[in-house]
Formats: structure tokens, C-alpha cells, sequence
RNA sequence: GGGCGGCUAGCUCAGCGGGUCAGAGCGCCUGGUUUACACCCAGGAGGUCGGGGGUUCGAACCCCUCGCCGCCCA
């Protein structure tokens, strides 16, 4: 006997347990079945999971166990990627609250060993909570971005980009981290909206017979300075082209250009141009050949290119330094409080410099060409389709990736250098001193690149690097290119984009055929969640208090175009109702001794309610089936809950009951075998969504299909023929429903008790009507909660009507009608009716319609008129009997 | 400034190849010890589908415009 409820606190490890036990997580071996593959967007391991994993996840391990489930050899491969800076980050702040001393002082090759150490404890934490919430991944495959396999892959990669000057070494302004001293990406970057100034300075013209005014919200760079520009156009400067201004504080004089770039709207149409720290002035700047000047160190205090008293000064302080100077040399002409976006540091939120730096580069634009043609091409897809634009609009506009970084943690960078600067680029130290030996005729101490690779290099590797490339490994001949990517909008540019173009510069095959972009989880109020603002739910809450099964069911039903979910308890509360309702079914199944009967075939079934609910089944499954495909999440989790609750439960299970308590034990036999077979079916396909839950009615219930012996996960998915429907027995299923329902609201409108049993008379009904009504009488009188069922020529006295199909109902419930109550009740049917006759009979009465409407419509509206003309009629016979007996 | 979304019952949303499409869940109200379930059952109230204009025989659904609200990129 089942328990009251499931308890999925002790049920959900021991089931998880089970799964993985029985190798049900790995693919089959099956030649003949077809490949389902997903990577898992690699979490990095000082990550913990947040709200936004746990609906990533849910939605690929829908995706993979219903792919199991058809029989496909399904693998969703798992793994962590490195994260450079977060976890160099993780354990500098560990060494700061040692006592210790920072990374520089540790010396690389400790700071490394300890992060490896650190991993090993606690990194990728991560994994552990997946399994919690119900991920079935292939954790034998599990991968790691600094794996000896994938880090042979990025080495690989890197030097045939090189080789094919696809990467190249360039000194360009970056986005500098001064807080972790490290080049950045555009990508990395966060626009922050902080209140700061405009400043206006005036730089005296060096024959002293002026001055020219710029503003600048950064005066500190106006030490580097190197021209003020104009626009070629302004006719307020055209004379002093080419003349020059003397450098307020610094003394040099520099020119003034004229540019496009100097927009004569803004300020005084004159700008400064700081080519060393600004990533227009640089443009400017190389147009004119100006001198670069850096007048920052890598911790952004001011070096010594700068006047000798501002040397070593931090930014900030120097920001204030040069406005105190200004003002004191009389040159401040104005001072605006603004609010502007300053670029931050996403990882450090530290304000970034642009910084001029040696570093190496991806020419992006080259690899982007595929990638968008394979898009356009339809090769691979984004689902919602929308996201398409977001992906082209980026891709088309692309910029060259910076992807060194000047941090210890992660791929070194395969370039070793020689003397005179020269480069060798290559995977081993061996192979560098190979080249060098032929380069310089003879051995050479070589120096490898300091700096490491961007993660998300190696990230972009991923869906071929984890299946073994660049080695020829069967994984790769069958599961690559993988089926769909589940992730984020907010990673299409990191890595989506550019998994894109590895994978196709690399395998000659997009990476994935279809990319599904799952939605942002908010708070209930629509702000998006974060640990800072308090209002994150943490998924292993949740799942504590409502289990995994309801919180995979939320966040299903809660997947489909939008790009918000906005979550709340009482949603997930609400599924942990719906599952704890499934297990009540099952229970009451298993109480009526409804078990799983071997060779049972539906089909042959011959009570009226199981044809039915045999089509119901079919219906249901070919929905979600379908939904499932198309990732239509919400569709296939809305789908089953009015199946099982609406339908199963609602209906069909009360019909059972009159029979389960009946004398006939042919119909108690088919019926038992016919529950049992539903919640089978009911079992496998909430499985995907709810696969706790279902898998413990599966071992416990009656309902496992002797064919399906094992464990749910692996069972075979429902793929019902389609002469399950029977049309005759959903009318007459159709018909009952609406007069249980016709009777309900009666009673319940009518004031009639609970425990009061009127009589039902049907006038006017045909044989089809007669027929079903013999047949349903008990059904009936059960669940209407009726005493006595009967045709009659006219309504007995006290009865209160109803239209049902041709016939008109007579519920007995004269001791509790209320005549005016009656009245009224039947006026506003009839007006009700009236309304819709109306409608109806203006359309049909235009002849524009007529003319140019469908037949079919045309028809259905001849139809609905002819319905509704018959019921109002029926209606007022009963509202002019009852005025006689007032 | 460019782009993308959204504005439908008190709340969260579905419906958008135009013709029973005005729906669901939650909340609310009224009943309820019906032999699975009160994490339940039965019934009910509630919206001129953001405003305006247009196309059409017919528009929540297509077009234009305005208004808010988000997000992304400059």
C-alpha cells in the first residue's frame, strides 16, 4: 500500500541513486538507434547552483530522458570550465584572509598547485547539486576545460590559428582590469550608470593669443594628451588648424587636428585626444600619426611619463590632483554634474581603463563568416527564432577578440619568445625549440608568453573538445555535431557565437543543430534575482520544501517564448499539489486493485469510458510528444497537467468508481486493466518533467507495463496507435459530462443540499439519447448525486430545465425551488441564448459575408444559430409552464 | 541613438497561419466528512484583450501611430 503522500526528501536520493547505478545515464550501444547529444553549458567550479542553472538543466534533462525514453542512444555530456579570474579571485581573497600574502609574492607555480588543491576539495561543488534536482548526465564523460585531452585542443587550436594568421600578437588598447591587472573583453564588461562630472578645461594657444576649451569627464588623461581636435568644418576653428596649444600642467605643446571625430554640437566642438587611453582618440590618433603616450601602470596609477608629482598617484587621486592644478592655473571654465556609463570590470567591478598593451588576438571577423552563413543557411537553429537577429547583429558587427589574459590560471599560452623578440609558436616547448633551432641555427634559451588564454576559448572548444577531438574517438563520430544547445540569452555573444565559429573553422560542422535560449528566472516582482539584492531563491530550498519533481515541473510549465520567468513559491507550491495528486491516483488505483494486466490491449476494451479515455490517452501523448520535439515546454507541461487532473482524475477515475463498486465484472476487469494502463502511460510521459515522483509510482504502483519491466527512466516512450480514438464513444463521453455538469451547477445554483437526492427526467430524447442513458444511469445518478432517472413526455411539476443535445432536463427539486429564483435563472439563459442569436443571425443576414466567408463558416454559423434558436425555444416552453404554476 | 521584447481577469501568464479565443493557474466568494487526495471536491464572480486610427464581410490576433515598462548594443 502506498503511503499518503510521496515524501521526495527520502525518495529523491535513493531513486538518483538507482538511475545512476544502473548505467541508465550513458548511452546505449545500440548501432542501429539515433544519436541525441547535449554538452551542458560548463558552470564554472567556484559557481554554486542559482535558480538560472537549475532551469537550464531541468529543461535538458527533459530533453535527453525523453530522448532515452524513444530509444535513442542519448548522451548530455557534463563538466565545469576553469574560470580564469573567478577562481583566481576565489583563492587570492582565501590567501588575503590567511594573512598571507598576495599571489605575486607566492610565486606562480605554488599559486597554481593551491588552486588545483582548492578544486580538488571543493570545486565544482556544482555537480553534486545537478544531481539533486534530478540531472541525468553521463558523469562517466564528465569534463573539465583544463583537462589534459581539451587543454591539447586549445594548443592545437591556438597554433593553427596562428599558422593560418588567424591569431596574431598585436599592441592595441585593451580593456584593462586594474584591479586584477588583466586584459579583459568587450564581453566582460558591464556598463555602469555612476554620477560623475564634465569638466571643462582651457588649453592657452602657445602664442598666447587664445585658448581652446575641451571637456572631459577623465581629466587625469589629459596627461597624455597628445592633440585637440576639430572638425574640419567649424567655422569657429578653422583658422587654428594646424597651430598649437601648450598643455596645461605638462608644458608640451601639441597640435591642433581637424577631425570628423570632434562633433561641433557637443561642448565647444573641440575634444582632447588621449590615443593611449581612449579607444576613439586611439582611432584619431592612428589617422594622425599622433605619439601614444601610456601614462598609467597596470594598477592605473600614474607612471613616469607623467609630470614627476603626479607619478605614482592613483587615477583618482590624480582626477583630483589635475582639477586642483587647473583651477589653480586659472583654466577651469566649468564644472557639470552628469550622469553617465562608465565600463566596470563584470568580475571585479572595478572601473576599466582602455590601456595600450601587447596582447593576442582572434580576428573574429574572418571565423564569423561561416558561423552567420551556417544560420542563415538554416544549419543550425535558435528556438525562439527571434534570438537569430541578436546572434547575426553581433556576429556582423564583430570585433577582434582579445584573448590573452595576465593571469596564472588556465591555458598558458603556446608562444615562446627569443632573442630579438622573436616568436615561435607551437603545442610542446620542444616543438618552439625545433623552430628556434632553425631560425637561429642553433639552440636558443627560449621564454614562454606569461599570460594565459581567455576561458571562454576554451570554452568555445567544448562541444568537440569534451567527445575527444582532435583525436578521431568514436564519441566524436557519433555524437558531434550534438542536437541542441540549452542556454541563456546572455551567452549567445560568449559562447554560443563562438563555439559557432571553432566549430565549424575546426570540424567543418556547426557544433549544434539547434540552440534553444532558455528565459531569465526573476523574482516574483520581475527583478532579476541576485545574492546582492536578497530576493535569490535557491533551488536546493526549493527542492527541500517542494521537492525536485515540483520545481522541474515550474520551471517547464513556466518555458515558452518569454524571455521572464518570473518565479514564486506558491507556483512551485502549486506543482508539488499537482504531483502529490498524481500520487493519489495511483494510490486509488492500486485500492481498486487496477494492475498492469499482461497482453491487455486497449484497443479491444468495450465499456464506453474506456474507449474514451483510450482516445483521451492517445491525444494526450501525441501532444506532448510533439511539444516535446519543438521544445514547447509549457505546452507539453500544461498538456499533462489537465490530462491527469482534468481528464484522469476529474473524469475518469469518478466514472470508475460506480463500476469498481458494481456487480458487473467483465466491465470491473477492463476498467482496472484500462486505469492501470493509463497511469502507465501517465507515468512515462511526466517522466522527462517529473521523473522522481514517476519513477517511485512506477517500482510501487500497479501500473508498470509487464513489457517495461525495469526502471522507468529507460522504459519506452508511448507511441499509441492511432484507431485508439473512437469518435462514438467521445460524444457519448462528451454528452455526459455536459449533463453531470448541467446538473452540478443546477443543484448548486438552486441551493439544493449536499445530501439531498433529486430525480432526473429527460423529455424529448431521441434513441441515441435513451440508449445512453440506460447505459449511464448509474453513472449518473452517482455522480449528480441523483435518485431516480427517467424519460418522460412533458417535466414533472417542480422540476427545473435545462437543454441538453436535443432533450430537455428535468431536475426534481421542487421542495427547493425558489419560483422567482427560477424565473430569473431561466430569463438570463434565454437572454444568454438570445444574445448569441442575434449575433449570429446579423452576420448570416450580410450578404458581403456570405459571399466571401469559407463555406465552412458560413455553415458553422448556420449550425450555431440552429442550436441556439432550438435551446431558447426549449427555454421559454419551461419559463411559460413555470408562469402556469405561479 | 540603434535593436529586441512586453502591455489580455486582483496577480502570473496562454491564446497572435484573423471567423465558439475571451482562457488557465494562483487569489477571491459560496457550498462540501461523495469509500485516492482539504497539497482535496463541486459551483461562482471577475476582462470594452494599453490608447487612437486603418485593412477586412469579420481583429486580442495584420498594418500605422501614440503611451508607458523591461532588456541588449552603442
Amino acid at each position: 500500500m502506498l503511503d499518503k503522500a510521496f515524501d521526495p526528501r527520502t525518495a529523491e536520493p535513493r531513486l538518483y541513486r538507482a538511475w545512476e547505478e544502473s548505467g541508465a545515464f550513458a548511452p546505449i550501444d545500440d548501432p542501429g538507434a539515433p544519436a541525441f547529444s547535449m554538452v551542458i553549458p560548463p558552470p564554472n567550479i567556484t559557481g554554486a547552483l542559482h535558480i538560472g542553472h537549475a532551469l537550464n538543466a531541468t529543461l535538458q534533462d527533459v530533453l535527453i530522458r525523453f530522448a532515452r525514453m524513444r530509444g535513442m542512444t542519448a548522451l548530455w555530456l557534463p563538466g565545469t570550465d576553469h574560470a580564469g579570474i573567478a577562481t583566481q579571485m576565489v583563492i587570492e581573497r582565501q590567501l588575503a584572509a590567511e594573512g598571507n600574502q598576495g599571489r605575486r609574492d607566492l610565486g606562480r607555480e605554488a599559486f597554481v598547485e593551491r588552486i588545483w588543491r582548492w578544486k580538488g576539495r571543493s570545486g565544482g561543488e556544482i555537480e553534486n547539486q545537478l544531481r539533486r534536482l534530478g540531472a541525468s548526465c553521463d558523469w562517466s564523460r564528465q569534463r573539465f576545460t583544463l583537462d589534459e585531452g581539451l587543454s591539447a585542443a586549445v594548443r592545437k587550436v591556438f597554433v593553427d590559428l596562428h599558422r593560418q594568421k588567424l591569431i596574431y600578437r598585436d599592441k592595441r588598447l585593451v580593456n584593462w582590469d586594474p584591479k586584477f591587472q588583466t586584459a579583459i573583453s568587450d564581453l566582460e564588461l558591464e556598463q555602469r550608470e555612476v554620477d560623475g562630472h564634465f569638466w571643462h578645461f582651457a588649453y592657452p594657444l602657445e602664442d598666447g593669443t587664445g585658448e581652446i576649451v575641451v571637456a572631459t569627464t577623465r581629466p587625469e588623461t589629459m596627461l597624455g594628451d597628445t592633440a585637440v581636435a576639430v572638425h574640419p568644418a567649424d567655422e569657429r576653428y578653422k583658422a587654428l588648424i594646424g597651430r598649437c596649444v601648450r598643455l596645461p600642467i605638462v608644458g608640451r605643446p601639441i597640435p591642433i587636428i581637424a577631425d570628423d571625430y570632434a562633433d561641433p554640437e557637443k561642448g565647444s566642438g573641440a575634444v582632447k585626444i588621449t590615443p593611449a587611453h581612449d579607444f576613439n582618440d586611439f582611432k584619431v590618433g592612428q589617422r594622425h600619426r599622433l605619439p601614444m603616450i601610456n601614462i598609467l601602470d597596470p594598477f592605473a596609477r600614474m607612471n613616469e611619463a607623467a609630470p614627476p608629482e603626479y607619478r605614482g598617484l592613483d587615477r583618482f587621486a590624480a582626477r583630483r590632483k589635475v582639477v586642483a592644478d587647473i583651477e589653480a592655473l586659472g583654466l577651469l571654465r566649468g564644472v557639470e554634474a552628469i550622469r553617465h556609463a562608465v565600463p566596470h570590470g563584470d568580475r571585479s567591478g572595478a572601473p576599466v581603463e582602455p590601456y595600450l598593451t601587447d596582447q593576442w588576438w582572434v580576428d573574429a571577423k574572418a571565423l564569423a563568416g561561416p558561423a552567420i552563413r551556417a544560420v542563415e543557411a538554416g544549419r543550425t537553429v535558435f528556438e525562439p527564432a527571434n534570438w537569430a537577429k541578436t546572434y547575426f547583429e553581433w556576429m556582423r558587427n564583430i570585433e577582434p577578440w582579445c584573448i590573452s589574459r595576465q593571469l596564472w590560471w588556465g591555458h598558458r599560452i603556446p608562444a615562446w619568445y627569443g632573442p630579438g623578440g622573436h616568436i615561435f609558436v607551437a603545442e610542446t616547448e620542444d616543438g618552439a625549440a625545433a623552430l628556434a633551432r632553425e631560425h637561429y641555427g642553433r639552440d636558443e634559451p627560449l621564454r614562454q608568453d606569461e599570460d594565459v588564454l581567455d576561458t571562454w576559448f576554451s570554452s568555445a572548444l567544448w562541444p568537440f573538445s569534451t567527445l575527444g577531438w582532435p583525436e578521431k574517438t568514436a564519441d566524436l563520430e557519433r555524437f558531434y555535431p550534438t542536437h541542441t544547445l540549452v542556454t541563456g540569452f546572455d551567452i549567445i555573444f560568449f559562447w554560443v557565437a563562438r563555439m559557432m565559429m571553432m566549430g565549424l573553422h575546426f570540424t567543418g560542422e556547426v557544433p549544434f543543430r539547434r540552440v534553444f535560449i532558455n528565459a531569465l528566472v526573476r523574482d516574483a516582482g520581475g527583478a532579476k534575482m541576485s545574492k546582492s539584492k536578497g530576493n535569490a531563491m535557491d533551488p536546493l530550498d526549493l527542492i527541500d520544501d517542494f521537492g525536485a519533481d515540483a520545481l522541474r515541473f515550474a520551471l517547464t510549465s513556466m518555458s515558452g517564448q518569454a524571455r521572464d520567468i518570473k518565479l514564486s513559491r506558491q507556483r512551485i507550491e502549486g506543482y508539488r499539489n499537482f504531483a502529490t495528486k498524481l500520487w493519489n491516483a495511483a494510490r486509488f488505483c492500486e485500492m481498486n486493485g487496477c494492475v498492469a494486466v499482461e497482453g491487455f490491449d486497449p484497443a479491444a476494451a468495450t465499456e464506453a469510458i474506456n474507449r474514451w479515455i483510450r482516445g483521451e490517452t492517445l491525444k494526450a501523448a501525441g501532444g506532448v510528444t510533439q511539444a516535446l520535439e519543438a521544445c514547447a515546454f509549457d505546452d507539453a507541461a500544461g498538456g499533462l497537467y489537465r490530462f491527469v487532473w482534468n481528464v484522469y482524475c476529474d473524469w475518469y477515475l469518478e466514472f470508475a468508481k460506480p463500476v469498481f463498486g458494481g456487480a458487473d465484472e467483465t466491465a470491473k476487469a477492463e476498467t482496472r486493466a484500462m486505469a492501470a494502463w493509463v497511469l502507465g502511460v501517465i507515468l512515462k510521459l511526466l517522466h522527462p518533467v517529473m521523473p522522481f515522483v514517476t519513477e517511485a509510482l512506477w517500482r510501487q504502483a500497479g501500473a508498470r507495463d509487464p513489457v517495461d519491466d525495469g526502471l522507468l527512466i529507460t522504459a519506452s516512450w508511448p507511441d499509441l496507435p492511432g484507431d485508439y480514438l473512437d469518435e462514438a464513444a467521445d460524444g457519448e463521453m462528451g454528452w455526459l459530462v455536459a449533463l453531470i455538469t448541467e446538473v452540478r451547477q443546477l443543484r448548486a445554483e438552486m441551493g439544493v443540499p449536499p445530501a439531498a437526492r433529486p430525480s432526473l427526467a429527460l423529455v424529448g430524447a431521441g434513441p441515441l439519447t435513451r440508449e445512453r442513458l440506460a447505459r449511464h444511469g448509474e453513472l449518473i445518478a452517482s455522480l449528480g448525486r441523483l435518485q431516480g432517472l427517467a424519460l418522460a413526455d412533458v417535466a414533472p411539476a417542480g422540476s427545473a430545465l435545462f437543454v441538453i443535445g436535443e432533450a430537455t432536463g428535468a431536475l426534481g427539486v421542487a421542495q427547493h425551488v425558489d419560483l422567482a429564483a427560477e424565473t430569473a435563472r431561466l430569463a438570463k439563459d434565454i437572454a444568454g441564448h438570445a444574445a448569441d442569436i442575434d449575433r449570429t443571425f446579423r452576420k448570416l443576414g450580410n450578404p458581403d459575408f456570405l459571399a466571401r466567408a469559407p463555406d465552412e463558416v458560413v455553415e458553422e454559423n448556420r449550425r450555431r444559430l440552429a442550436e441556439a434558436q432550438a435551446a431558447k425555444a426549449k427555454l421559454e416552453a419551461a419559463r411559460a409552464r413555470l408562469e402556469t404554476l405561479a
